[in-house]
DNA sequence: GTGAAAGCGCTAACAT
DNA sequence: ATGTTAGCGCTTTCAC
């Protein structure tokens, strides 16, 4: 354990100031001379920069926070992978948090992250808006994935404007009306739900199917609107329902599903742990796939091909979104970045039939 | 965006020191009196203690590092869970690292954090123990899990007697003898191999296999020692292939086994990775599992269960080989913690049948 | 083009 | 018990 060289002691050996080393180690301006001698110095002594007093120099710690529901969920991994993929490429360190889809915990990992001047986010959020508003007042730059916090309960409108306005922003078709209190939106990288689910959606009507059901989770509001407005008016409220997020309560959730509802024929799950439960559940129940209830599960996942029949999907890129959230938070330099949605890809494998 | 309090506001207001200040939050000796007023202030004007500056003081940044070879496999996605969860517990960060299973991307990494003066590691190795010097020398905590570091080709010492030892540590019979001028092993954490292997060939031979094949991947050495061991002497080389890590190159592996061998009647995938190879490339080939070829599986993954028919599988806690690994990595204050091995469970479910 | 010097926020001697 | 002070390694004015 041998101490590492610092700035001085380079430029000590190389004969000049610590600020030329500075300047010369971060692109500045020097004399060819003095640069190359830094530089052959620097390598000789197996000089490296320490973070340490550049961060508590600039007040901020490099890199990025990232925050996500769970790593198990086989899509968060993707996305994860994503934004390591474009750290990586930058050199930045990539600070990590599993929220468990709880605000509290999400709560205080921000905290955690606040306290290490971290002050750029990736977040898949969990939490209310409430919950970021000590991130974003903090002056984090703050880029949300996958889904946006939603609107602390206490808000003034009501959540049929809010579903609408999402699927405006969604196709891009206007920006929601910023009530003038509301802080601006912050920047996001989504998948297209609407489509992706409006096309699941067809797909089943096409091959007959009547009585669908949406299976969702928590942050999946962007998907059961537009599931509702694929199905079209009087949706069957007892084929809507909803887990908290555990894998139990996903499984609860579809066997209640199945066994409250015989007469459905299809199910859309709004997440690959839910369409996991959807045929754990189906399976208990002896209903076969796609024979007895066609299934579409959001998410595409390697092991989607390996259920039997292989599962049909709406996929989403996850690595991509990661990877573009990582760019956008990086790249905006204070300015506020531009959000980004991604098309999502219905994938037509074996699980759905048509309606008998 | 405001200004966050430092501790010589709180100090100030506090009509003290800033040492005093320091002491009480850090639990420090103080008055009952200056305590309760210091913290009073402190709360007031929502002081939080800025990691920057105690961390260039300490020369060394909090938290752990966290190295993996790739979040999609479900196995590293549940400990990289048990990392967080106990690193949440402690409220120290974690800063993640993907390595893709590349030496040369985890020896970037390492140096990544070596510059963040990041001084407690937990990794799931990819290089070799050359790889590893740097850490080392630099004087980082680090605990190995899942394997250890490959000893570099030029190791004095040959491959069959590694294994031995390797099997031999695991056991607890012995410790390797460590060559003088072999640096001693550091901690480690992991599942108990041999075990593991031992008992699910042993489980298929009980169902009148013979023809078994290991279908491996990098960082199973010590997972095919134990399948050459359990079954017996000499071992049919043609029926112990192996990916190089990614899912393409296991499809491939797995393909080209089933191809080349139809004579066999069973087979072990030393990781989900590779399981999932194996149930694609039967698939494909038309083999029936079980009737045609049996499967187990090393690692016990919520999809398992979703396979027609479910996966046996020989099941690790990843949870809690992430979570014993960040204890160690946290408590060995100096001192070398003493290794982990957990032990392996055979889940029986419908993967397997009787030779026929 | 280059160097000297002033901190960033904190902790740990040391002094009182 | 508490205050004063000296840095930790770096970047960044500001003179020269």
């Amino acid at each position: 354990m041998e101490k590492r060289a610092t700035i001085k002691d380079v430029a000590e050996a190389a004969g000049v100031g610590v600020a030329t080393v500075s300047r010369v180690l971060s692109g500045g301006s020097a004399s060819p001379r003095t640069r190359e001698r830094v530089l052959a110095v620097a390598a000789q002594l197996d000089y490296r920069p320490s973070a340490l007093g550049r961060n508590l120099r600039q007040r901020r710690t490099g890199g990025m926070g990232l925050l996500v529901p769970d790593l198990t969920d086989t899509f968060y991994a993707q996305f994860a992978e994503g934004v390591l993929a474009c750290a990586r490429s930058a050199g930045e360190p990539v600070v990590l948090g599993s929220t468990g889809g709880d605000p509290e915990q999400e709560a205080e990992l921000i905290g955690m992250l606040l306290e290490q001047s971290v002050d750029r986010l990736i977040a898949v959020p969990s939490g209310d808006e409430d919950t970021w508003a000590p991130a974003v007042r903090a002056g984090m730059t703050v880029v949300f994935a996958d889904r946006l916090p939603a609107r602390p309960f206490s808000e003034d409108d009501d959540p049929a404007a809010t579903a609408v306005n999402d699927l405006m922003l969604l196709d891009g078709l206007a920006a929601p009306p910023p009530a003038a209190h509301r802080p601006p939106e912050l920047p996001s990288v989504l998948a297209d739900d609407r489509a992706g689910i409006r096309t699941a959606v067809r797909y089943l009507r096409g091959l007959g199917h009547r009585r669908i059901a949406f299976l969702g989770g928590p942050g999946h509001d962007r998907r059961v609107a537009a599931f509702r407005e694929a199905v079209g008016a009087p949706v069957d409220e007892e084929l809507v329902v909803f887990g908290t997020g555990s894998r139990d309560s996903a499984y609860a959730a579809a066997s209640g599903l199945f066994q409250s509802r015989p007469d459905l024929s299809a199910v859309v799950a709004g997440g690959n742990v839910l369409g996991e439960a959807a045929v754990l559940a189906a399976r208990e129940l002896d209903l076969r796939v796609p024979r007895d209830v066609s299934l579409v599960m959001y998410d595409d996942v390697p092991w989607a091909e390996l259920c039997s029949p292989p599962l049909t999907v709406i996929a989403q890129p996850g690595r991509d979104m990661g990877y573009r959230a990582a760019e956008l938070v990086l790249r905006s330099g204070g300015r506020r970045a531009r959000s980004v949605v991604l098309p999502t890809e219905l994938i037509i494998r074996g699980s759905c039939g048509p309606h008998r």
